[in-house]
DNA sequence: CCTATCAAGCTAATATGCATAGCCTAGCAG
DNA sequence: CTGCTAGGCTATGCATATTAGCTTGATAGG
């Protein structure tokens, strides 16, 4: 049925895993199955395995790929700027992105993977909210539990906003400035006890 | 097949709901199937379908159920206490509950859900939360907003937490800790304003 | 005690999706 | 021109959800 006059598809890693992300994008991450991938890619689903050894690799590559976004994102956001401006800065970019691509975001595994890219991805985040805490004048232990902080307020509001779990009529943006400043403060309270 | 002498398995909706939080259990949410359920349950899968709409229902059945059992432990955990202690109590016991069942709070949906029972268990979760920030002081628009940062904080945490996303050596009690002080303080910070 | 009904089980069959095996050829290196 | 290989393909097997339709245990009423 190959016959003569068929052109190849032209497939490769990079171009799979842009198919998939927009799938996730247009349908959300349950909808990111080899058989739709193959489709928009216009080829049979098992010829995507010359090109990803399965699913599970799949969505990691997907995953490295969305993580690597959102680093870019928070990186810039926190260029030149410092202390509580940082934060507020860094925190209302993660927020954003997730309202941007609530479902690249969905499509995140909180947990470290086996895969090495994602999980580079994954410390370079951790490291950019290091930095960020840093310039704060946070030191020591004092970072490390500051970072964790940071990630569950930004993970938690976001993943919940972004799965609909807010339904009362009281603004959203508001809820999260307040929170925001809840962390400033308590982070600013952390260093005077430290001093 | 269905000679004589075999005796009827005699289940139930309720009985099969307990079969898959079982399930849940010991291998986590990705096992929760029909097959595994029907099995557990000594019954064909197709049996399954005389109790229970679908898969998609069994999920909301369970949810439900892990809900008001962790709706129970808040709610113990806040009774006879008031404002920052109760705060305290209730992020704490959340934590906790999470720890205790990780598979279980993998399970629960964050978005509220067609299923009614399912919304009724999430809206008395809510309540809870007012209620102990009312016991704080916090009034109107502040009691929302607060409610929020409460349940990103508790929700942020625990669940990055459970999926193994804070890898360092420091001490989780510690961040966790740190995490309740610097609400309380922020709520503290958000009644002097308003006063 | 008989009997009709129905709930609760069953088998069979369909659909979707992942994955492997093995074939075929387009495109390129020499 | 020739042959190799990567990138396609079809065929197949397995797991799971779900529907259709049959069978029967248990029981309510006579």
């Amino acid at each position: 049925m190959n016959g003569p006059g068929v052109p190849r598809a032209g497939l490769s890693a990079a171009t799979v895993t842009s198919a998939a992300v927009e799938l996730v994008d247009e349908y959300g991450p349950a909808a990111l199955t080899l058989t739709a991938v193959a489709e928009r890619s216009g080829v049979s689903a098992p010829s995507l395995y010359k090109h990803v050894r399965n699913l599970a690799e799949l969505r990691d590559r997907v995953a490295a790929y969305i993580l690597a976004e959102l680093n870019n994102r928070l990186t810039n956001a926190v260029l030149g700027r410092a202390g509580p401006e940082a934060l507020r800065a860094i925190l209302l970019a993660y927020r954003q992105y997730v309202l941007d691509y609530p479902h690249r975001y969905a499509m995140l595994p909180q947990a470290p993977s086996d895969d090495p890219d994602l999980e580079a991805a994954g410390n370079r985040l951790i490291e950019v909210a290091i930095a960020v805490l840093r310039s704060y004048g946070l030191t020591g232990a004092d970072t490390i539990h500051a970072a964790r902080c940071m990630r569950a307020v930004a993970h938690g509001f976001a993943s919940l906003e972004s799965a609909g779990a807010f339904g009362l009529p009281e603004d959203l943006n508001d809820s999260y400035e307040r929170l925001i400043d809840i962390l400033a403060l308590g982070f600013a309270e952390t260093m005077e006890k430290s001093s």
